[in-house]
DNA sequence: TCAATATTTCGACAATACTCGAATTATGGA
DNA sequence: TCCATAATTCGAGTATTGTCGAAATATTGA
């Protein structure tokens, strides 16, 4: 992940609006929610619901999938993986982050449980 | 951390300029870099500059010490350890996160190596 | 085909954020 | 004390973002 993306990604949940749908939809889980829902879940205007929608889905965050008539929009947690390895990706500079961070990785490297932040995946 | 300080420093580290300022500090570690060494790393103005580290130091990602007659800014790892502990607090409900994401704790419950996720941490 | 429901798009306005030159404040050394 | 350097604040202009009513699109079932 490139810092711009990665900018882009923490900018979409920098908003208290998209950060509460984003945290729904995580909660939930993979089946999600319709849009509506998620609207009368938090008081949304339809319109302003679909704008912090459509922003989450451009950068990645969030995926939607029609399902008869209603739109069910489900978090994409190897995105939101993929952002946490991110910002951990440089805690490791010598004894510089606190209790080496290595428990905060990518979803691929926490499944193979290698222990990792002493190598070329600290850059 | 609540939903509106976790959406601040998300949007803090939501522009190009302001993460490339924070990797910055926090590959360099705690001794951290004056102003004026991050601006020319970064090629920026002097009141750009400014006004992104106060922004930063603002929502308690950095923060900055007077040095003779500089001003060091550094990385403070612990909010970043809190910020990727709010993001996660969700994902363990039932099934539904990926490998149980009980290794990406906040910096105290990492260090006591207790596994997590799976009690009222789960909101 | 028609009406009902779900969602998005459009358009306009308001608010906020970003940039940066110039002026200001603070510190240290001569 | 005075000058040079480090950094911040001010101010003004530009750009981006957020909100939401109204209109448009899409899907379903009668």
């Amino acid at each position: 992940m490139e810092t711009l993306n990665a900018a882009e990604s923490l900018a979409a949940l920098g908003h208290e609006t998209r950060l509460a749908i984003f945290r729904a939809l995580v909660q939930v889980g993979p089946e999600g929610l319709n849009a509506g829902a998620i609207g009368e879940k938090l008081g949304l205007a339809p319109a302003t619901l679909s704008f912090h929608l459509s922003h989450l889905s451009r950068v990645g965050l969030i995926r939607g999938r029609q399902e008869s008539r209603f739109i069910f929009y489900s978090a994409d947690y190897s995105a939101m993986d993929d952002l946490i390895a991110f910002l951990t990706a440089n805690c490791c500079q010598g004894d510089t982050c606190l209790p080496k961070t290595a428990s905060c990785e990518s979803t691929d490297k926490r499944r193979s449980a290698k222990p990792v932040c002493e190598g070329e995946s600290c850059e």
